[in-house]
DNA sequence: ACATATACTTAACGTTGTTAACCGTGTGAT
DNA sequence: ATCACACGGTTAACAACGTTAAGTATATGT
């Protein structure tokens, strides 16, 4: 009686058509220009359809938002082997910023929307996990010598803070606006090499 | 003949007031949260009347973020006098931080809002003037040789992102939801005084 | 005393997210 | 075969929002 196993099945089409239908709305407009009724008339439904399969507005980009903290850690894990633990954390810095920048609306969303999640629930395991290389990157970084010694996790988050911050920057500003004069073309990367420098163990 | 004096007195006395409490609502409430209406209520007249003051929601938070800027710059023209310019500069950062921090929601706007400035017009006044402190300071450390040689604008746009970065997650994120961990106590100190520590001119 | 300008209000419009009520169709039981 | 029903979908409406057109009253200048 595969009724039930068909039932779902359609089901989760539709679901899938309005996520996919969002992203798409979303990637060109942010949050607050997608209205609700866009995205139904981009699937041809009505928009009480779309509340059949997401409680609320809220919860259908939520649940985009997962998603797009799954796709950050598959570019993330894209970066090439751990040989050098320095120049993995350059690289995720990388394709963290490369991700940002290509998502713009989404990289908002994700980082720069507040009262997204409920107080124990942490950025979601996706996200977690896409922290959790560079947490690994930074350990090895220590452990070979590279880096100072120090609270790894700290200072994880030392250099998560500096790479959203020229993220958070360039999503929201382009670089003709910034004060004195336009930011340099690699800024990003700039963000990157100097927060690593940072942590170097002096040569001497 | 004061009467037009006195009609220009009572009409600023009404829009003052209108500041004042979209200032107070925005604070606790957030931008979109904030209703015409609700600004309307608290200063007892009728919505349409803000409409004669500002030609809309968004110019009178746009007056309202003017006016932050200019606190924002009061607050980084308190730090110390520049006897040593790296200690200006972590000084700097620290009042930046505590600003971004007391006033969360008018940090959102005035930094973390994109389509707000028109494309010549760059961050208004007092938010440029507030940028030339960090750039004089930075200009300052390479002077004397605490800091490398190298684009003082760059440098001072790589410690703006880096101190951002750590403001706009604290703005939005509650330290608890930090991934693996809430962050660490001082992590705004921490960023400083790394994107410092990249700077430095290494002692030999 | 009258006309006018000006500050303000009332009432409405169009759009938003959201929900209550309904409808039709395919399913499972009788 | 027929019937009851669950389920996915729609229509129509709600309240709240930003905004505006039209109207009102008061105080000024003639």
């Amino acid at each position: 009686m595969g009724v039930l196993e068909r039932r779902e099945r359609e089901r989760e089409e539709v679901r899938r058509k309005i996520l996919d239908a969002a992203r798409s709305l979303f990637t060109r407009e942010g949050y607050e220009k997608v209205t609700m009724r866009a995205i139904a008339e981009a699937i041809e439904y009505s928009p009480t359809t779309i509340y059949n399969h997401f409680r609320d507005k809220d919860a259908l980009v939520d649940s985009l938002c997962e998603e797009d903290f799954g796709r950050l850690l598959g570019a993330l894990q894209k970066s090439p082997a751990p040989t050098d633990p320095v120049e993995w954390i350059r690289e995720l810095g990388r394709a963290y910023c490369a991700f940002g920048r290509a998502y713009p609306n989404h990289y908002r969303f994700m980082f720069m929307t507040p009262g997204k999640f409920p107080d124990d629930h942490e950025l979601s395991m996706p996200g977690q996990r896409a922290f959790g290389l560079l947490l690994d990157a930074v350990r090895e970084a220590i452990r070979q010598g590279a880096f100072v010694a120090g609270d790894a996790l700290t200072m994880a988050q030392v250099l998560w803070s500096s790479i959203h911050g020229v993220v958070a920057l360039l999503v929201t500003y382009k670089p003709e606006q910034f004060p004195h004069g336009p930011a340099a073309a690699d800024l990003a990367e700039q963000v990157c090499a100097n927060g690593i420098r940072g942590f170097l163990a002096r040569a001497e």
